[in-house]
DNA sequence: CGCAATTCATCAGCATACTGACGATATCGT
DNA sequence: ACGATATCGTCAGTATGCTGATGAATTGCG
């Protein structure tokens, strides 16, 4: 490995991609027994705490692309722990319900995901560990709509119930 | 979205998975007249600082599974950006080297990278950001060995031309 | 030298992720 | 009511990224 290489192995972007993958792959040992991903761990918890949420409004909360939770979804339902229905108001919709299953998988997890999450940070002082977090939250929210999955709190659905000059949620015309 | 998800999107994991998210975007951004990756960026790079060196040399370098990289040098050789060899000492390994068009992409892409990187830590105040890559930094090399394609330094070589005593590079038996 | 162990590149399989497009359905403005 | 427009879930295509396995080649050690 060249000393150029320090230039590159430097770069935010890459640094960040790299504890993305650390991050993952602590969560996928943490979580081995229970055969689980983070995204399908986020789906879960964003499913039971918003019982009924159709597929979209599943992706803006946890800040997902909407061709990507049908498979993840998908999976969830395979495995029980999630039911989906044909949306009774909209009949486009998918409706999400979390099953008995399910909670029970969130419940013996739990221990694992707050492992893991200790894990992550384990490197910093304790300090260090609450600016860290607030960075990143920082970061996070004040990039957020720079993604194609920007999260959208509760006001801000994409079929606006309310009468607001058609919010500048990402107008996808290509 | 419920207020018990703030519990879910606070989390470690889940806020570098959307940092992870936005600096690809932006990058995907800044790069789309290249038609250029990240991880495309970053194997090109490693590629012209270190002519010669082979597939999972790269990958220990930039940090990336053995099983991934053969795609992306694939695509990278198909544009033309590198030529890919078989290796003279060692005829299993497939020994990489920049192209003319290679060394033209990094300095015509230079830019955009650069704005790249800016833009990702551009809702921090400067002093902020250094802290942030410092404890960046911290987190990725400590944390190193946590996932399956640990950054390499020269040193440990996967097959050691020195005589240590079986340096324990992750000993891949599974 | 000779053989067990290791490493190289690659493969199939799976999971995440985004772009751009589609038919079905719903909503808005008139 | 009705047409223009938007959204819903899905699909094909592409790209990253990991696990576990394989055949070919190399190395370590006796």
């Amino acid at each position: 490995m060249s000393d150029n290489d320090s230039y590159l192995l430097e770069m935010p972007g890459h640094l960040i991609r790299r504890l993305q993958q650390i991050a993952s792959a602590l969560f996928l040992e943490q979580a081995k027994p229970f055969d689980f991903t983070p995204v399908q761990y986020a789906a879960l918890v964003a499913i039971k705490n918003n019982p009924g949420l159709d597929q979209t409004a599943l992706c803006n909360t946890i800040a997902l692309d909407r061709s990507t939770i049908g498979d993840v979804v998908g999976r969830l339902e395979k495995r029980g722990l999630i039911s989906r229905a044909n949306g009774a108001a909209d009949r486009r919709t998918k409706t999400l319900h979390i099953t008995a299953a399910g909670n029970r998988m969130i419940r013996d997890i739990d221990a694992a995901v707050a492992e893991t999450q200790r894990l992550i940070l384990a490197p910093l002082k304790p300090g260090e560990r609450t600016a860290f977090m607030q960075m990143l939250k920082h970061l996070v929210h004040l990039n957020n709509k720079r993604s194609r999955a920007p999260l959208r709190p509760n006001g801000m659905r994409a079929t606006p119930r309310s009468r607001e000059p058609a919010p500048k949620a990402p107008a996808r015309r290509r």
